[in-house]
DNA sequence: TGAACATCTGAACAACTGTTCATATATTAG
DNA sequence: CTAATATATGAACAGTTGTTCAGATGTTCA
Protein backbone atom coordinates (compact mmCIF):
# COMPACT_ATOMS: atom_id res chain seq x y z
CA UNK A 1 0.00 0.00 0.00
CA UNK A 2 1.02 3.49 -0.57
CA UNK A 3 -0.74 7.03 -1.19
CA UNK A 4 -4.05 6.87 0.00
CA UNK A 5 -6.06 9.33 -0.20
CA UNK A 6 -8.36 10.55 -2.91
CA UNK A 7 -8.26 14.42 -3.70
CA UNK A 8 -10.98 15.16 -1.48
CA UNK A 9 -13.58 13.36 0.48
CA UNK A 10 -15.77 13.77 -2.26
CA UNK A 11 -16.90 10.58 -4.87
CA UNK A 12 -13.98 9.82 -6.56
CA UNK A 13 -15.30 10.43 -9.40
CA UNK A 14 -18.50 11.47 -11.68
CA UNK A 15 -19.79 8.29 -12.25
CA UNK A 16 -23.16 8.02 -13.96
CA UNK A 17 -23.97 4.09 -14.18
CA UNK A 18 -24.76 3.79 -10.58
CA UNK A 19 -26.75 1.36 -9.29
CA UNK A 20 -28.57 3.76 -6.71
CA UNK A 21 -30.47 1.20 -4.92
CA UNK A 22 -28.09 -1.48 -4.78
CA UNK A 23 -26.03 1.25 -3.30
CA UNK A 24 -28.22 2.30 -0.56
CA UNK A 25 -28.98 -1.19 0.22
CA UNK A 26 -25.46 -2.43 0.43
CA UNK A 27 -24.10 0.58 2.39
CA UNK A 28 -26.32 -0.15 5.17
CA UNK A 29 -25.02 -4.22 5.50
CA UNK A 30 -20.96 -2.92 5.04
CA UNK A 31 -18.85 -3.95 7.91
CA UNK A 32 -17.73 -1.33 10.35
CA UNK A 33 -14.47 0.25 8.77
CA UNK A 34 -12.52 -0.14 11.69
CA UNK A 35 -13.52 -3.29 11.87
CA UNK A 36 -12.76 -4.32 8.32
CA UNK A 37 -9.15 -2.67 9.00
CA UNK A 38 -8.37 -5.22 12.14
CA UNK A 39 -10.11 -8.27 10.12
CA UNK A 40 -7.61 -7.51 6.58
CA UNK A 41 -4.52 -7.47 9.58
CA UNK A 42 -5.22 -10.03 10.54
CA UNK A 43 -5.15 -11.76 6.83
CA UNK A 44 -2.21 -9.92 6.50
CA UNK A 45 -0.72 -11.68 9.27
CA UNK A 46 -1.20 -14.86 7.59
CA UNK A 47 -1.19 -13.87 4.29
CA UNK A 48 2.73 -14.58 3.88
CA UNK A 49 4.45 -18.00 3.53
CA UNK A 50 6.84 -18.06 6.63
CA UNK A 51 4.42 -17.01 9.10
CA UNK A 52 1.57 -19.28 7.87
CA UNK A 53 4.36 -22.12 8.19
CA UNK A 54 4.67 -21.30 11.94
CA UNK A 55 0.92 -20.97 12.39
CA UNK A 56 0.61 -24.67 11.00
CA UNK A 57 3.68 -26.06 12.92
CA UNK A 58 2.07 -24.62 16.24
CA UNK A 59 -1.53 -26.12 15.27
CA UNK A 60 0.21 -29.28 15.36
CA UNK A 61 2.27 -28.93 19.13
CA UNK A 62 3.48 -25.56 20.99
CA UNK A 63 7.07 -25.35 19.75
CA UNK A 64 10.35 -23.12 21.13
CA UNK A 65 11.94 -20.79 18.39
CA UNK A 66 15.24 -23.39 17.66
CA UNK A 67 12.49 -26.21 16.63
CA UNK A 68 11.01 -24.01 14.44
CA UNK A 69 13.97 -22.79 12.95
CA UNK A 70 15.35 -26.09 12.60
CA UNK A 71 11.90 -27.49 11.43
CA UNK A 72 11.35 -24.26 8.85
CA UNK A 73 14.87 -24.11 7.70
CA UNK A 74 14.69 -20.77 8.79
CA UNK A 75 17.59 -18.67 10.96
CA UNK A 76 16.49 -17.91 14.70
CA UNK A 77 16.26 -14.33 14.12
CA UNK A 78 14.11 -14.46 11.29
CA UNK A 79 11.64 -16.68 13.51
CA UNK A 80 12.07 -14.67 16.39
CA UNK A 81 10.81 -11.41 13.77
CA UNK A 82 7.76 -13.58 12.49
CA UNK A 83 7.05 -14.55 16.18
CA UNK A 84 6.70 -11.01 17.15
CA UNK A 85 4.42 -9.99 14.40
CA UNK A 86 2.20 -12.85 15.21
CA UNK A 87 2.65 -12.16 19.29
CA UNK A 88 1.47 -8.70 18.39
CA UNK A 89 -1.47 -9.47 16.37
CA UNK A 90 -2.74 -12.25 19.66
CA UNK A 91 -2.39 -15.42 17.07
CA UNK A 92 0.26 -16.95 19.50
CA UNK A 93 1.16 -16.84 22.92
CA UNK A 94 4.14 -18.20 25.01
CA UNK A 95 5.50 -19.52 27.97
CA UNK A 96 8.96 -19.04 29.64
CA UNK A 97 10.93 -22.33 30.69
CA UNK A 98 14.53 -21.42 31.89
CA UNK A 99 16.03 -20.56 28.95
CA UNK A 100 13.82 -21.91 26.35
CA UNK A 101 10.50 -19.65 25.05
CA UNK A 102 7.80 -22.29 24.00
CA UNK A 103 5.10 -20.29 21.57
CA UNK A 104 1.59 -22.05 20.98
CA UNK A 105 -1.55 -20.72 19.44
CA UNK A 106 -3.69 -18.50 21.01
CA UNK A 107 -7.01 -19.84 20.51
CA UNK A 108 -8.91 -22.11 18.06
CA UNK A 109 -10.10 -19.30 15.53
CA UNK A 110 -6.28 -19.29 14.10
CA UNK A 111 -6.72 -22.51 13.19
CA UNK A 112 -10.32 -22.43 12.15
CA UNK A 113 -9.55 -19.98 9.05
CA UNK A 114 -6.17 -21.72 8.44
CA UNK A 115 -8.22 -25.03 7.97
CA UNK A 116 -11.24 -22.84 5.83
CA UNK A 117 -8.33 -21.71 3.82
CA UNK A 118 -7.25 -25.03 3.07
CA UNK A 119 -10.36 -26.49 2.09
CA UNK A 120 -10.93 -23.47 -0.09
CA UNK A 121 -7.62 -24.24 -1.87
CA UNK A 122 -7.70 -27.88 -2.25
CA UNK A 123 -11.62 -27.52 -4.14
CA UNK A 124 -9.96 -24.93 -6.11
CA UNK A 125 -6.77 -26.73 -6.83
CA UNK A 126 -8.51 -30.39 -7.14
CA UNK A 127 -10.17 -31.97 -10.25
CA UNK B 1 9.07 -10.60 1.24
CA UNK B 2 12.91 -9.65 -0.38
CA UNK B 3 16.13 -12.39 0.11
CA UNK B 4 14.69 -15.80 0.12
CA UNK B 5 17.06 -18.49 0.53
CA UNK B 6 19.72 -19.06 3.23
CA UNK B 7 23.08 -19.70 2.37
CA UNK B 8 22.61 -23.85 1.36
CA UNK B 9 19.77 -26.42 2.25
CA UNK B 10 21.72 -27.31 5.07
CA UNK B 11 19.84 -26.09 8.36
CA UNK B 12 19.62 -22.58 9.22
CA UNK B 13 22.19 -22.79 12.10
CA UNK B 14 24.02 -24.83 14.74
CA UNK B 15 21.19 -25.62 16.97
CA UNK B 16 21.18 -26.95 20.50
CA UNK B 17 18.04 -27.24 22.15
CA UNK B 18 16.14 -29.26 19.67
CA UNK B 19 13.24 -31.54 20.65
CA UNK B 20 13.53 -34.29 18.19
CA UNK B 21 10.64 -36.01 19.07
CA UNK B 22 8.33 -33.03 18.41
CA UNK B 23 9.94 -32.46 15.27
CA UNK B 24 9.63 -35.98 13.80
CA UNK B 25 5.97 -35.86 14.97
CA UNK B 26 4.59 -32.32 13.61
CA UNK B 27 7.02 -32.63 10.34
CA UNK B 28 5.07 -35.49 8.98
CA UNK B 29 2.04 -33.67 10.05
CA UNK B 30 2.98 -30.50 7.99
CA UNK B 31 0.51 -29.03 5.17
CA UNK B 32 1.76 -29.81 1.66
CA UNK B 33 4.71 -26.68 1.06
CA UNK B 34 3.47 -26.12 -2.69
CA UNK B 35 -0.46 -25.96 -0.77
CA UNK B 36 0.46 -23.83 2.00
CA UNK B 37 1.88 -21.00 -0.58
CA UNK B 38 -1.57 -21.19 -2.19
CA UNK B 39 -3.05 -20.98 1.09
CA UNK B 40 -1.21 -17.86 1.88
CA UNK B 41 -1.52 -16.61 -1.35
CA UNK B 42 -5.27 -16.11 -0.49
CA UNK B 43 -4.60 -14.68 2.57
CA UNK B 44 -2.82 -12.37 1.12
CA UNK B 45 -5.15 -11.29 -1.04
CA UNK B 46 -8.10 -10.62 1.40
CA UNK B 47 -5.36 -9.21 3.75
CA UNK B 48 -5.83 -5.92 1.88
CA UNK B 49 -8.02 -3.42 2.95
CA UNK B 50 -9.08 -2.12 -0.15
CA UNK B 51 -9.46 -5.76 -1.73
CA UNK B 52 -11.41 -6.69 1.72
CA UNK B 53 -14.01 -3.88 1.15
CA UNK B 54 -14.80 -5.28 -2.37
CA UNK B 55 -14.76 -8.66 -0.93
CA UNK B 56 -17.29 -7.37 1.94
CA UNK B 57 -19.08 -5.56 -0.89
CA UNK B 58 -19.88 -8.33 -3.13
CA UNK B 59 -20.93 -10.72 -0.46
CA UNK B 60 -24.06 -8.62 0.14
CA UNK B 61 -24.34 -7.67 -3.60
CA UNK B 62 -23.47 -8.32 -7.38
CA UNK B 63 -21.99 -4.95 -8.67
CA UNK B 64 -20.35 -3.33 -11.29
CA UNK B 65 -17.10 -1.23 -10.73
CA UNK B 66 -19.08 2.01 -10.67
CA UNK B 67 -20.89 1.03 -7.94
CA UNK B 68 -17.56 -0.47 -6.23
CA UNK B 69 -15.81 2.91 -6.59
CA UNK B 70 -18.78 4.89 -5.17
CA UNK B 71 -19.61 2.71 -2.83
CA UNK B 72 -16.07 1.83 -1.61
CA UNK B 73 -14.66 6.33 -2.41
CA UNK B 74 -12.07 4.65 -4.56
CA UNK B 75 -11.11 5.69 -8.15
CA UNK B 76 -12.60 3.20 -10.43
CA UNK B 77 -8.67 2.21 -11.99
CA UNK B 78 -7.83 1.10 -8.39
CA UNK B 79 -11.51 -0.71 -7.91
CA UNK B 80 -10.22 -2.41 -11.51
CA UNK B 81 -6.26 -3.42 -10.44
CA UNK B 82 -7.59 -4.59 -7.34
CA UNK B 83 -10.93 -6.56 -8.87
CA UNK B 84 -8.03 -8.26 -11.49
CA UNK B 85 -6.24 -9.44 -8.23
CA UNK B 86 -9.35 -10.98 -7.13
CA UNK B 87 -10.02 -12.73 -10.81
CA UNK B 88 -6.50 -13.58 -10.80
CA UNK B 89 -7.23 -15.71 -7.27
CA UNK B 90 -10.10 -17.09 -8.33
CA UNK B 91 -11.84 -14.99 -5.46
CA UNK B 92 -14.67 -13.40 -7.76
CA UNK B 93 -16.27 -13.95 -11.06
CA UNK B 94 -18.32 -11.58 -13.60
CA UNK B 95 -20.63 -11.50 -16.24
CA UNK B 96 -20.81 -8.56 -18.95
CA UNK B 97 -24.32 -6.81 -19.73
CA UNK B 98 -23.50 -4.50 -22.94
CA UNK B 99 -21.13 -1.74 -21.39
CA UNK B 100 -21.54 -2.93 -17.85
CA UNK B 101 -19.72 -5.63 -16.01
CA UNK B 102 -20.92 -6.73 -13.32
CA UNK B 103 -19.20 -8.75 -10.29
CA UNK B 104 -19.44 -11.19 -7.71
CA UNK B 105 -18.27 -13.81 -5.17
CA UNK B 106 -17.36 -17.17 -7.03
CA UNK B 107 -18.10 -19.15 -4.17
CA UNK B 108 -18.89 -19.70 -0.37
CA UNK B 109 -15.67 -19.98 1.09
CA UNK B 110 -14.39 -16.81 0.52
CA UNK B 111 -17.35 -15.27 2.66
CA UNK B 112 -16.88 -18.53 5.23
CA UNK B 113 -13.31 -17.35 5.72
CA UNK B 114 -14.16 -13.66 5.48
CA UNK B 115 -16.73 -14.37 8.71
CA UNK B 116 -14.50 -16.45 10.60
CA UNK B 117 -11.76 -13.41 10.30
CA UNK B 118 -14.86 -11.22 11.68
CA UNK B 119 -15.39 -13.79 14.39
CA UNK B 120 -11.92 -13.89 15.77
CA UNK B 121 -11.90 -10.01 15.34
CA UNK B 122 -15.31 -9.39 17.19
CA UNK B 123 -14.26 -11.54 20.19
CA UNK B 124 -10.33 -10.35 20.38
CA UNK B 125 -11.62 -6.56 20.26
CA UNK B 126 -14.63 -6.64 22.97
CA UNK B 127 -15.10 -6.84 26.64
C1' DT C 1 -19.49 6.25 -38.57
C1' DG C 2 -18.37 8.72 -34.24
C1' DA C 3 -19.39 10.29 -29.64
C1' DA C 4 -20.07 8.72 -24.96
C1' DC C 5 -19.40 5.62 -21.48
C1' DA C 6 -17.46 1.52 -18.68
C1' DT C 7 -13.59 -0.82 -17.89
C1' DC C 8 -8.89 -2.18 -18.44
C1' DT C 9 -3.85 -1.66 -18.63
C1' DG C 10 1.06 -0.06 -18.21
C1' DA C 11 4.36 2.93 -16.21
C1' DA C 12 6.01 5.36 -12.31
C1' DC C 13 6.58 6.29 -7.52
C1' DA C 14 6.53 6.25 -2.56
C1' DA C 15 5.51 3.24 1.20
C1' DC C 16 6.03 -1.09 3.01
C1' DT C 17 7.89 -5.99 3.86
C1' DG C 18 10.90 -9.94 5.13
C1' DT C 19 15.42 -11.32 5.54
C1' DT C 20 20.21 -10.89 7.06
C1' DC C 21 23.75 -9.37 10.01
C1' DA C 22 25.50 -7.64 14.17
C1' DT C 23 24.50 -6.93 18.65
C1' DA C 24 21.78 -6.84 22.95
C1' DT C 25 19.20 -9.09 26.66
C1' DA C 26 17.95 -12.90 29.60
C1' DT C 27 18.60 -17.22 31.86
C1' DT C 28 21.26 -21.09 33.56
C1' DA C 29 25.38 -23.71 34.92
C1' DG C 30 29.77 -23.82 36.84
C1' DC D 1 31.51 -13.58 38.82
C1' DT D 2 32.02 -15.79 33.62
C1' DA D 3 30.79 -18.73 29.77
C1' DA D 4 27.33 -20.65 27.13
C1' DT D 5 22.85 -20.79 25.28
C1' DA D 6 18.14 -19.01 23.71
C1' DT D 7 15.84 -15.35 22.16
C1' DA D 8 15.07 -10.48 20.97
C1' DT D 9 16.06 -6.26 18.55
C1' DG D 10 17.68 -2.48 15.31
C1' DA D 11 19.55 -1.06 10.99
C1' DA D 12 19.96 -1.79 6.25
C1' DC D 13 18.75 -3.53 1.80
C1' DA D 14 16.33 -5.37 -2.17
C1' DG D 15 11.97 -6.85 -3.57
C1' DT D 16 7.09 -5.96 -3.49
C1' DT D 17 2.75 -3.36 -3.07
C1' DG D 18 -1.24 -0.10 -4.01
C1' DT D 19 -2.34 4.06 -5.95
C1' DT D 20 -2.38 7.59 -9.54
C1' DC D 21 -2.16 9.17 -14.14
C1' DA D 22 -2.53 8.78 -18.98
C1' DG D 23 -4.11 6.30 -22.42
C1' DA D 24 -6.06 1.98 -24.63
C1' DT D 25 -10.14 -1.43 -25.35
C1' DG D 26 -14.53 -2.59 -25.82
C1' DT D 27 -19.62 -1.65 -26.07
C1' DT D 28 -23.82 0.95 -27.13
C1' DC D 29 -26.56 4.20 -29.44
C1' DA D 30 -27.77 7.94 -32.48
Amino acid sequence: MAKKKVSADAPACEITCLHEDVLKRVGHGLTDPEVLRWVAALFKVMGDPSRLKIVNALILSEMCVCDLAALLKMTPSAVSHQLQILRQSDLVKWRRDGKIIYYSLDDEHVSNIFYQGLVHVNEKHHP
